[in-house]
RNA sequence: GGCGAGGUUCCCGAGCGGUCAAAGGGGGCAGACUGUAAAUCUGUUGCCGUACGGCUUCGGAGGUUCGAACCCUCCCCUCGCCA
């Protein structure tokens, strides 16, 4: 209990706080109640939600109780912290059914049974505020002239910020103040951005209740070339199999940055501290092995064990593993796995009706969703991108049948990206 | 409510009657080089078709014209200044 402050700070997890003297006493001296706010803007979590949620991890081993706060409520106002421009409008039901994907995909990280930990939505209490009462009793402690004032805001004041979003402050305060108040949660985390908001929550709870609670904030997450964590054409980077498999969710992060290794291993695994700083600052070549065991690791974390273990062996049988004589070390379950046969690439059903006539590779790649039209993907052909096993396809306008795709059912996009093909009714 | 500026392909941003599927940059994808890295270089980047070609795009709806992203009318939206 004792040590989760300076270990998420070791860790990269800390951006700022509120008075850390204070923060750090009063994680040292028993359970602290937490919360983090997660905005239901889609069913899936991604890698970005990260963060919190690996914090609040090492918080409730640590002893603290995590309470999981999704904002069924705030997201029908639309938070404008740090945001360019007002986010699309979500309908009810949307908000709600996302809120439903995004608090499963919690509960899979963290105890939520309601003594270690608990899972809540604002809506609970936001949604029959009243509005006169609310004004009077919340609105009076705010001062507009602040709020103006707060960094987070300062994008929107020039290109334009309607009254309903600039009331979320408010409301995301007071979801402080009600947590306080009815489960003694006196910290709140969030990104970076949150901080005003988180503040504001703070000064709330105090002119309400004259009590002290504390923030702390994350740090917003950027890759070495400076682009957003988790952002790719096809979207971002979700954390349901769904959405994004394991297999490119795995590719993901093998494929990091060589600046980026050692950040990432202490932010997004488990490993000792020292053992992420040993393993981040291996010399090139083998620091290939760093980033599998943060492939690994993470894999496992979000898809669990056996999805971790098939993937990595599939993915090794593709491109072999970067320490095979096992030079390096490490903690990490990866080191009992050795790459034999296993061949778990995600799989492509191809009906055999589709194939008696014989398949376009082009459409093959479509329907893999290498390539999001068919001119796309004979485009690819045509530049050498593509592989049916080891042999290139150089005809754009290629049929396959299953005979051919007896022989050799891996259809290759550029060089990472994979499926296997298989035959369907 | 008044006045001014503006809405272009994923993003920024040129174009201002035909030669425009639309310059340039960014991003993406592929190739070379490598370590499934970075940097660099090359190609490519609306959809359909093997191809001659066809189709759909420039805020929306109409109109002028042989022909419009470019001209006219009305509408919607954004930004700025004023009230």
């Amino acid at each position: 209990m004792s040590r989760v402050f300076d270990e998420l700070q070791q860790r990269g997890f800390l951006y700022q706080c509120t008075g850390e003297a204070e923060l750090k006493t009063a994680l040292q001296s028993g359970p602290v109640t937490f919360y983090v706010g997660f905005d239901p803007t889609a069913d899936s979590l991604h890698v970005g939600s990260l963060i919190p949620i690996l914090a609040m991890v090492h918080l409730q081993r640590a002893g603290h109780r995590a309470i999981a706060l999704t904002g069924g409520g705030t997201a029908m106002v639309g938070d404008p912290s740090g945001k360019t421009e007002m986010r699309q409008m979500l309908t009810e039901e949307r908000i709600r059914s996302n809120a439903v994907g995004i608090s499963a995909q919690l509960a899979r990280f963290l105890v939520l049974d309601g003594d270690k930990g608990l899972a809540l939505d604002n809506i609970a209490w936001l949604r029959d505020l009243r509005y006169i009462d609310f004004l009077r009793d919340i609105g009076r402690h705010f001062s507009v002239n602040r709020m103006l004032s707060a960094e987070s805001y300062k994008m929107r004041l020039e290109t334009g910020l309607s009254f309903l979003e600039f009331n979320y402050m408010l409301l995301q305060a007071y979801d402080f103040l009600v947590l306080l108040k009815d489960h003694g949660c006196t910290l709140q985390l969030g990104g970076q951005d949150q901080w005003g908001n988180i503040v504001a929550g703070i000064d709330l709870v105090r002119r309400e209740t004259g009590r002290e609670s504390h923030g702390l904030t994350f740090p917003l997450l950027t890759d070495a070339s400076g682009n957003k964590l988790g952002k790719t054409v096809a979207g971002a980077v979700w954390l349901s199999s769904d959405r994004t498999s394991p297999f490119d969710f795995y590719q993901f992060w093998r494929n990091t940055d060589d600046r980026d290794v050692e950040r990432f291993l202490k932010l997004f695994t488990f490993l000792p501290v020292d053992e992420c700083g040993r393993l981040g600052k291996l010399a090139p070549p083998l620091l290939n092995r760093a980033k599998e065991i943060l492939a690994f690791e993470i894999t496992r974390i979000v898809h669990g064990d056996e999805a971790a273990r098939q993937t990595y062996l599939a993915i090794a049988s593709q491109f072999g593993t970067a320490d095979p004589e096992g030079k390096v070390a490490t903690t990490s379950a990866i080191a009992g796995l050795s790459a034999s046969a296993a061949e778990a690439l995600p799989e492509l059903v191809v009906p055999a009706a589709d194939l008696a006539h014989g398949i376009m590779v082009a459409e093959l790649l479509v329907r893999a969703g290498f390539c999001t039209s068919k001119g796309e993907a004979r485009r690819m052909i045509r530049q050498g991108g593509t592989k049916l096993g080891e042999t290139a396809v150089t005809d754009e306008t290629l049929k396959v049948s299953a005979m051919d795709l007896a022989s050799s059912p891996i259809l290759k996009a550029g060089k990472k990206r994979m499926v296997r093909i298989v035959t369907g009714s």
